[in-house]
DNA sequence: TAAAAGTGCTTTGAAAAACAAAGTTAATTT
DNA sequence: AAATTAACTTTGTTTTTCAAAGCACTTTTA
């Protein structure tokens, strides 16, 4: 039986599910390439972020690459280990029809 | 590639989640078995339900059973086909990974 | 038969979340 | 010097979530 207390509520919006998923499959993702990929505001991209990273399921680097900034994200063991049991649930729900 | 604007913004609640993956299964649902299988308030059920219905995904039957009220509800083919093609989005938008 | 309880809501209202637009800092290219 | 870019933050609006209370109606119980 799925039961829907078993997911995330972090991982609710379309765009959390979206950065979370990139994350899944790419080491670092940098601010501009989410950005893009994901057609989002930078507000609203920016407000995700600082909320998967208070959650401490992301991480943020920032360095220079030649003189230009560069900050990106990378997905932590606790993000992947939510991340994939927000999955599991997921399916769990689903896979009851 | 996974597309998060495929999702359904509808269908981004676990209630909803929940309330139409019982209805993929179930004929008829009443009220009072979804309100226990997800544990939800009067207030917070009936106002998903109503959000759905308006959307045209579920549809009410009203009636008696012997001399007490029973409302159910059922998925439409519309709410149907539209969540079929969420968990398809949402298919997708995993198995990147 | 009067009071209590149940069903299925609606209304109210508070809190949280989503989101866009504009502003910001610091550097960079033109 | 002016315009552009990166990466935000701030502000403010709209939307969503959700609980609590109220309500109309019926049924059960004392």
């Amino acid at each position: 039986m799925g039961r829907i207390d078993q997911l995330n509520k972090a991982f609710e919006s379309r765009v959390r599910l979206g950065i979370m998923s990139i994350l899944m499959v790419n080491d670092w993702m940098d601010y501009k390439a989410f950005k893009e990929q994901l057609d989002l505001t930078d507000g609203n991209l920016a407000s995700h972020i600082s909320g998967l990273e208070k959650l401490e399921y992301i991480t943020v680097r920032k360095r220079f690459i030649g003189k230009k900034t560069n900050t990106s994200y990378k997905i932590t063991a606790l993000g992947k280990r939510e991340f994939q049991s927000h999955i599991n649930a997921l399916e769990k729900l689903l896979n009851s029809f």
